[in-house]
DNA sequence: CCTTCAATGTTGGTGCGACCAACAATAGAG
DNA sequence: CTCTATTGTTGGTCGCACCAACATTGAAGG
């Protein structure tokens, strides 16, 4: 790093600077993995509610997976064009849909799984093991706090 | 947390939500205590490198600010107009600028880093000061992998 | 000297993720 | 039966990161 590439003390020194510039690298490397796959982050985040919860809500689709629901909207479009979830009307309720993931939808979140596998272990390459684990343990804390409060 | 809003597994497993998810939350932080400020991320990286390193050149100022050099132009130019930076021509090269900070911008400078460092309380919240320290620590080890590589 | 290459500022885009307001249709509570 | 909440949907906004292209200029090498 050359003398003209210092950064500022006044970021480096800054949580909030560390998390954001980390996560530019680490949404860098998840979107170019989904891109050779198709597809983006709302989809992954979709597909893995719907396997993991089952059928589901648009509305509780977006609460799960923290996208709004008007987002949720569009990111369905798309996997239902990709033929990787259907949308149903809800027969017990006239206006909620019931969206359900398809074989093929099935098929491509195992695909983004090792996508995504591979992705963390770029991003967190040279940590040992155990500092991983103490690093995902403190921001899965720091992150429960804001989840609740 | 209702049954409805539990997050699926496969996100909440992996560093790079925890990072994402974490990061959402600073971003919102700070941009709504910079917006009160009239400000944006980019302007406070510019002028922290204009006050720490003296006046510099957009290129320059986008290399140390990880800014693309086009935004480093509009952010200058918005900073410019609020009189918080000058933008003069380089008289010993034709094309480059000299971008320097003026009284009023180190004034701006001083009240967004107020902003930021309650951000930081209100960001790693209940973490013990020697967990945020552990984490900071291994944020910028990890950052610093990718800033290399 | 002249040519080639690299750097600079600038314009004008793109994409993703996060959000917001509003609306019609419907369900559910009182 | 009325009021309120929920749902799906449309159609936006904003910030950040990034890219391609171009003219202008400087620097380096033959």
């Amino acid at each position: 790093m050359s003398a003209m590439d210092e950064i500022p003390r006044r970021l480096t020194e800054k949580p909030s600077w560390l998390l954001t510039q980390l996560t530019v690298h680490a949404r860098r490397l998840v979107s170019q993995g989904f891109a050779e796959a198709g597809a983006r982050g709302y989809h992954y985040r979709i597909l893995a509610a719907l396997d993991e919860f089952g059928p589901a809500s648009q509305a509780d689709l977006g609460r799960r997976c923290r996208v709004d629901r008007s987002d949720v909207v569009a990111a369905v479009n798309q996997l239902a064009e990709l033929g990787y979830a259907e949308r149903t009307p809800d027969p017990d309720h006239g206006r909620r849909n019931i969206v359900h993931l398809t074989k093929s939808g099935g098929r491509q979140l195992r695909r983004m799984d090792k996508v995504l596998d591979g992705v963390q272990d770029e991003l967190l390459g040279a940590l040992p093991a155990e500092e991983r684990a103490t690093l995902v343990r403190l921001l899965g804390r720091v992150l429960a706090e804001h989840e609740v409060g």
